[in-house]
Order: C-alpha cells, then structure tokens, then sequence
DNA sequence: GAGTTTGAAACT
DNA sequence: CAGTTTCAAACTC
C-alpha cells in the first residue's frame, strides 16, 4: 500500500520499503512476455488478515527487486466484496496486449498482502489472485493504451468500447461480477478487468451467507499515474456472488505509474497491510515509473508478473503520497502530504520504516450498503475509512481530493472526522482538507503533531504526523487534520515524534521526551541535529535559525534527500534490535572513540547502554563485558540511582506522614496558640526522619565521606526534617486559624 | 554558565 | 577511502 515517487524510491532506505506486506517478486525473464497460470499447487502467497476468513488476491505487480521500487497496490476486501473472486474458483483472465502475456490468478485462502517491490529493470506486473485455489486465466495487457483487460474474451466489446469511445471507467458484467480497471496514466483508457461468475465454478462452496448477500458486485481498479485521477463510478450492483460473505477479496495491483483504485460499494477493502476500509472506496497506489515495458513475466509459483505499463511520462506528477499501517509490529509514519495539487504529491519524511504510500482515495455515493446506481464520479461524501492495521483500526475521513469542494460542512465531531487508532507505532495518514469540517481539532493533538498548509493551497493538504499521534489518538479519538493556511506550523502544534533510537522500542522513547537541541549553524538540517536525525520537526528547542519544521518543508526535504544520497541508511536506527534482548543490540557501524575509552557518553555504544562490538573501531576501549572500570562504573551508575529512589521514597513517606498527621492533628492546633504542636512528631514522622537520616549515614560511607562530614551530612538532613516538621505544622497552624477565624 | 573535550558528521 | 574540518553534545570547572 505504498506509493513511492520514483525520485524517492530510489532514497528510502531499505527499511522504509521493509514491511511485511512488501513482497518480494522474484526477478522475471525480461523477455517472458507470456505467463503461465500456475499448476493446481497452492503457491500462492499466504496473507496475513486480520481475520481467518479466506480470501482472494488479485494482484498486478510489476517484478523488480533491484531498486526497491514499490508499486505495488493492494485493495482486499472483505466478505461481501464486490470482487467476486471465488476461492477455488477458474477465474480467466485475459489482457489485451502486444505481447499477449497470460495473467494468472492464484486464489489463497489467507488475505493477501499486495505489496511488491520492483526495481527499474522491472518489466512485470503480476496478478494473483488468493483463495480456497489457484485461479488461472489469461491475461494481457496493453501498454499502448495503457489498458488491462481481464478476461478478454468476455470483454473484448467493453474494451473495444472503451477504446473507440475513450470512456475511462468501464464496467464489464460478468456473472454477477464487475471489476474495472482504469489506467490512470492515460486517461479516458481503461484498463477491465472482469471477473467471471464463480458461481458455477467447479471446487466452489456455495455458502449461505453467499446466497444471502446480494451486494452489488463491481470492482473499478484505476491503474495510471496522473493526478486527473476520476472517482470510479460505482455501478449497478449485479447478482449475488458466491463466498462472498465472510470472505476477503484482495486485489493486488502492481504496475509502473500505477494507480489502483478500486471502488467498493458496501465493501470492507481489508488490505494484508491490515487495512479495513469501509469506505465506499479505498485508493492505494504506489507509483512506478518504468515505462515501456510490455513483457510478461511468470512468476514462479507466485505471480505472474506483468511488465509495467507504459507511463505517461517519467515526470510523474507529485502524488498525495498517504503512508498506511502496514503488518503488526513495524513502525509507521503517518504522512500526510502537503498537496499543492488537487491529487498528487509526493512526501518525504526522514526515519526509518517509513512508509511512503499514496492513499488516492475515492469514494461511492452511498454507505448504506445500497447497490449504487450507475455512478458518477462525484461521489462527494467524506466518509470514515476504517483501517485496521494489525491491533490499529482507525476512522479515516476519505475524501476524493477532487471533490472535496463539494462536501457540505460538517459538525467538527462528524464521523467522517473521527480518527481513531488502538495501536502505538502506527502512522496513519489523514487527508487534510481545508474544509471547514475537518479543521484540525488542535487541542487534542499531541504536542509536535504537525499539520501545515499546503504551500500551493491545494485543496488538499496533509501533514506529517508522527507515530506518536496515532499513540496520542487514543487518548482523544476525535481529532481532525487539516490543511489551513489559518494556522502557523510553529504554534506548538509539532510533535516530537521519535523513531527507534539505539534499538530503543517507540514506547521507551516516547516515554522520555527528547532533549532539545542546541544547533546554531546547522540550521537543524544535518544529522547533527538530534531532532532531524531522528526524523523529527524541531519543538521547544533552543536551536537557532532552524529549518527543521513545516515552514522549511522545501529546505528540509533537500536536506533529507541529501543526507539520504550520502548515507540511505542515515535515517536508521544506529543500535539494531537484537533478536533476544539487549545482547544482541549492537551498534550498527561501531564507534570510533579515541579518548573516552567508550566509557562516556560521547561514545555512542555506552550511551545506548550496549557493549561495544567487533565493528567498533574505538581505541582504548573499555565498554566490553568484562571490563573492571566498566563494572565499576555500572556499579556506581545502580548504586546512584538505588540512593536516589531511596532518598525520595522516604522524603515522600515523611511527606506523606506529616500531610496525614496535619490532617489529624490540625483541628488540634490552637489559632491563637504560639508554641507548635508536639503531637506531629509521631511515631510515623520520626520513623521517616531516622530513614531519611539512615540514607544520608549510607550515602556519606559509599562515598567514603570522612567522619565529620558524615555526621555533617546527616545534621544536615535531620535539620531538613525538622525544617519540613516545623513547616508543616506552622502552614497546619495558619490553616487552622484561617479556618477558626 | 562558560569553557573544554569528544566523536560523529560533513567535507575535501 | 583517508584526512581534515565542522558541529553539537557531553563533560568539567
């Protein structure tokens, strides 16, 4: 579910594109311009759901591995999808081409994920299809006119239609079923892909809940690159589709400059990626721009990888790039693009895991569950996406950027506003509109959330929002994004969002806030600075002439891409996780620390509390286990902190002791009484004292304080105490006058 | 709080 | 890739 401008594909880190839901699609024959439908063995890729249900993939992939470049697009749905893919069911599926490549369709029985990574040498997209079993059909595709049709045969007329009359959304009715596809990229030129009734399909389970669900049974993929993206028309709903309740239907869409965008009515769209879209219509895209490559390639065992179609142009427009939650357990960036233009723009955000997915988002004329009528494509109505993200489900307004001027108004707690989230380290990505009804609720953002204007004034603006928000959002479940211009990105309204730090988990991080930064030349561009190594916006820090916020996006973003260029992995985390515990956290390059004998904070090792390692090329290095002057130190470290935590546990047990003996005591006290009340030194206030005064004893003798100093130290403390005693019972006394009075 | 030390990042 | 410079944090007084 990631879409990733070429540009900046190429400068993610390898973590960025590392998500469970990218798969790996092996490297196909450039040459292969046809694929084979795989034989009845089920290789097809196993998917994570949320729910155990089986489900269906349909994927396009384009095949590349080299430059990591994302493209892949999946949409899953859930039971009652329109995409009325049967499991076990033959699912011919034909594209148009030069080369006429043979598409297959591999049904699995667990959600699918859909995400593949390609490299520029990619030349394949691949369709698959996962359910109870394989599906095989043909498949072409024509990159010269950028369309994919599905089941040619059946659709030849639909496809010759759509050529000849240059009608972007076509509509094949097939046996209940509708699945159009529209290459974005060349507008007006749809790719169809249609489905055949499996209703009669041979290893097909009827069940009741199929017969019983007639929902409106049409898919419209949009496949292309261009930002004059038109919502899909939602279409008659068609007969009832078998297994479709209680069934995912996932379809995976890979292509260069590809764009899917798939229109549900009444449907669940449950991505691998865990995402759960009610909403009428889900967009996931990520962006290829390998052009011209027509070839079909057979995937092996997996997919059948079709070559990207041809893009409209290598300049591919900025996208609204939408990073959504992908698999349990990574970490995600919510990125909400600033879009200066109605639908596109593309976003970079430093850090690691980030996802940088483009969530074009469209939506149908009704939520009701309703088959729509033929559709138009101003399908106005905000509505809340659910998605779900492993433990994340979140409320997402989606609104199609270009008919957000259409929305009416609505209350701030609309249900279209609601975002919701039930999982920490999720980035969501929120369009922001500058609609007054999506205005950002500031009061309940975390602090450091950022939320900018678009520069250009686009219509739709996003912002990026670190993981921290979504942790935040549960704490206050209504919280609206928008792009404003009414709003300065320095109002305390950026958030400290922190990625894994020397293999620090987000919880741990989030629970410290990060120090401010002190950088006065670096204008908080370079990695010196914490904050943007970190890939987070200056907040409350003590910089000067600080670039690192919205205001600087432009100047930022240069920075990062520099950095990138320098180090792709400059934005990861230095301390890598270890599989079981701290033992295995080390640093990812070493430390070269010459003086410190790695025994100081300035060597980076110490600070993230590991040993240092063989890569480290330090000198003198004492951070090792068996280290004396470490040991010593550690021992000094843990026996600091255990007085400490000593010294406050009894501070605040007098504290408390002396608050509760007021409280007892204190109608006792005589307002006009001068002489202070013996009864506060009880039995519990002395207890305190002589251990507040016990910590001292211990504290001056594991410094090895001289005699007198000890008992220095420990008048000292008692005189602290019958300070607090006296206090206390003065402030008692003025009380109790106050109050006789 | 000012000055020094340190090592990573940036630069050549 | 190595050497140097820059930089900001860590540290000392």
């Amino acid at each position: 579910m990631d879409v990733v401008s070429p540009e900046l594909n190429s400068l993610l880190p390898d973590e960025i594109m590392d998500t469970e839901a990218i798969e790996d699609v092996p490297q196909s024959q450039p040459e292969s311009t046809t694929s084979q439908s795989e034989p009845s063995d089920d290789t097809s890729i196993p998917m994570e759901t949320d729910t155990p249900m089986a489900s269906e993939n349909l994927g396009l992939c384009s095949d590349a591995t080299s430059t990591e470049h994302t493209r892949a697009l999946t949409t899953s749905t859930a039971t009652d999808s329109p995409l009325s893919i049967s499991p076990g069911s033959q699912l011919p599926i034909s594209i148009s081409s030069t080369s006429s490549p043979i598409l297959t369709l591999k049904p699995t029985l667990a959600t699918s994920t859909a995400t593949t990574k390609t490299t520029d040498s990619v030349t394949g997209t691949s369709v698959t299809t996962s359910g109870l079993q394989k599906l095989t059909a043909p498949f072409t595709i024509s990159a010269a006119n950028h369309q994919i049709i599905l089941n040619k045969v059946a659709s030849s007329q639909a496809t010759e239609a759509a050529k000849s009359a240059g009608t972007p959304p076509q509509v094949i009715k097939q046996e209940g079923q509708k699945l159009l596809v529209t290459a974005i990229g060349k507008s007006g030129q749809p790719i169809v892909l249609q489905l055949p009734h499996t209703g009669n399909k041979p290893g097909i389970s009827q069940t009741a809940a199929d017969t019983k669900s007639p929902a409106p049974q049409f898919k419209v993929v949009t496949i292309g690159g261009r930002s004059d993206l038109k919502p899909v028309v939602g279409s008659v709903g068609n007969q009832v589709t078998t297994l479709q309740a209680q069934q995912l239907k996932t379809v995976q869409v890979t292509l260069t400059e590809l764009y899917v965008s798939s229109v549900f009515k009444q449907m669940n769209i449950n991505v691998r990626l865990n995402i759960i879209a009610t909403a009428d219509v889900l967009l996931l895209a990520k962006t290829l721009h390998k052009p011209h490559n027509t070839s079909i390639q057979s995937l092996p065992g997996k997919k059948i990888a079709i070559s990207p179609l041809k893009t409209p142009s290598k300049n591919i427009k900025p996208v609204q790039s939408v990073a959504v939650g992908g698999v349990g357990g990574s970490q995600f960036k919510t990125i909400i693009p600033l879009a200066t233009q109605p639908n596109v723009q593309q976003i970079q955000v430093p850090g690691s895991r980030f996802h940088y997915v483009r969530l074009v988002t469209a939506t149908t004329a009704s939520s009701t569950g309703q088959p729509s009528g033929p559709s138009t494509s101003s399908i106005q109505t905000a509505k809340p996406m659910v998605v779900s993200t492993g433990a994340v489900r979140m409320s997402v307004p989606i609104v199609p950027p270009q008919t957000m001027k259409q929305v009416a108004p609505k209350p701030l707690t609309s249900a279209a506003q609601v975002v919701t989230t039930t999982q920490t380290q999720q980035r969501l990505i929120m369009p922001a509109t500058p609609l007054p009804q999506i205005q950002p609720n500031f009061t309940n953002l975390p602090p450091g959330t950022v939320l900018a204007p678009a520069p250009g004034g686009g219509n739709v603006g996003y912002a990026v929002v670190p993981a921290q928000y979504v942790t935040q959002l549960q704490q206050s479940p209504f919280v609206t994004l928008a792009s404003s211009s009414s709003f300065p990105a320095s109002a305390g309204i950026q958030t400290q969002a922190r990625l894994p730090l020397n293999g620090l988990s987000a919880a741990e991080t989030t629970s410290r806030p990060r120090k401010p930064c002190n950088c006065t030349k670096s204008q908080c561009l370079k990695l010196y600075c914490d904050c943007f190594a970190n890939g987070e916006f200056c907040n409350n820090c003590n910089c000067n002439n600080c670039f690192n916020n919205l205001e600087h996006e432009t100047e930022r973003l240069k920075a990062i891409k520099t950095c990138l260029d320098r180090n792709p992995e400059a934005f990861k985390p230095k301390i890598g996780k270890g599989k079981e515990g701290e033992a295995d956290r080390r640093h990812s390059k070493g430390c070269n620390c010459k003086r410190s004998g790695c025994l100081k904070n300035y060597c980076e090792c110490y600070e993230a509390k590991i040993m240092c390692s063989s890569i480290c090329k330090c000198i003198g290095c004492k951070n090792f286990e068996e280290s004396p002057e470490r040991k010593t130190l550690m021992h000094l470290a843990d026996a600091a902190e255990v007085r400490v935590q000593q010294q406050t546990a009894a501070k605040t047990k007098l504290s408390s002791q002396i608050s509760d003996l007021l409280m007892r005591t204190t109608p006792v006290v005589s307002s006009g009484g001068g002489r202070l009340p013996y009864t506060f030194v009880t039995k519990e206030v002395l207890e305190a004292t002589c251990e507040c005064l016990l910590e001292q004893a211990k504290k001056a003798e594991q410094t090895h304080q001289p005699r007198a100093e000890a008992e220095r130290m420990i008048l000292e403390e008692f005189g602290h105490c019958l300070m607090r005693i006296i206090s206390s019972a003065g402030k008692a006394k003025a009380d109790c006058a106050s109050i006789n009075c």
